[in-house]
DNA sequence: ACGAAGATTGGCT
DNA sequence: GCCAATCTTCGTC
């Protein structure tokens, strides 16, 4: 008789939203994103995530140091949460990350769903707020502390063969060069169901 | 006060 | 591949 160990899940806190927004974007592949609302729970793995450096960056809504009242949950501690609507009809969940008056941020792209089981992919920011009903309410809280939205880490191995990276999407507009930066990252999905069905078998 | 643009998506040619 | 939907935000006048 085999017996499964199962760790319990922890939830992400501030050191680990206080990296890089490149270092953070790889890191929360495989993490989960937990979503309270009116009684409902939901859970879904992160499988796709894009970094924005910042005032460098010319993707980047904090590019020259801009800070307005739109990007400011993006100059906060990391971890705060920053919602913003796009082209006035979806929302796009982000991360401040890096340590406060640092705005970078991290993206949300996709993530794998698991109602009941049945694990169904979710690609595109649009349609990750509308699955985990997240919007402007959400702005500016602290995904460390918030009862109705944080991140866990859970007992799922992401084996770095798994991971893509790539050019972030739909950023033409700040030139050839950022719009270029590999720092998009996602898990090829594929992979990680035949390293798991691997990793149930003798070696 | 005005207007252009947007870290997208889905439908149609 | 092209394009409309939809509306907040922000630069500019």
């Amino acid at each position: 008789m085999t017996t499964v160990v199962r760790a319990a899940p922890r939830r992400l806190d501030r050191r680990d939203f206080s990296q890089s927004s490149v270092r953070v974007a790889r890191d929360l592949l495989g993490k989960f994103i937990v979503r309270r609302f009116e009684r409902t729970t939901l859970r879904a793995m992160i499988v796709e995530a894009e970094a924005y450096k910042g005032p460098q960056d010319a993707a980047s809504h904090a590019y020259g140091g801009r800070r307005t009242p739109r990007v400011e949950p993006l100059y906060g501690d990391s971890g705060t949460v920053y919602v913003y609507l796009c082209y006035g009809i979806h929302w796009m969940l982000n991360f401040s990350v890096a340590g406060p008056g640092t705005p970078q941020g991290v993206l949300v792209r996709g993530i794998l769903t698991d109602p009941d089981g049945d694990a169904k992919p979710l690609l595109g920011p649009g349609k990750v707020t509308r699955y985990l009903h997240i919007d402007k309410t959400l702005d500016g809280i602290d995904a460390t502390k918030s009862r109705h939205l944080w991140l866990e880490a859970r007992d799922v191995r992401v084996p770095p063969r798994c991971v893509r990276k790539g050019p972030r999407i739909g950023v033409e507009y700040a030139g050839a060069h950022w719009a270029a930066r590999p720092w998009r990252f996602w898990i090829d999905v594929d992979c990680l169901a035949s390293a798991a069905f691997a990793s149930r078998r003798p070696s």
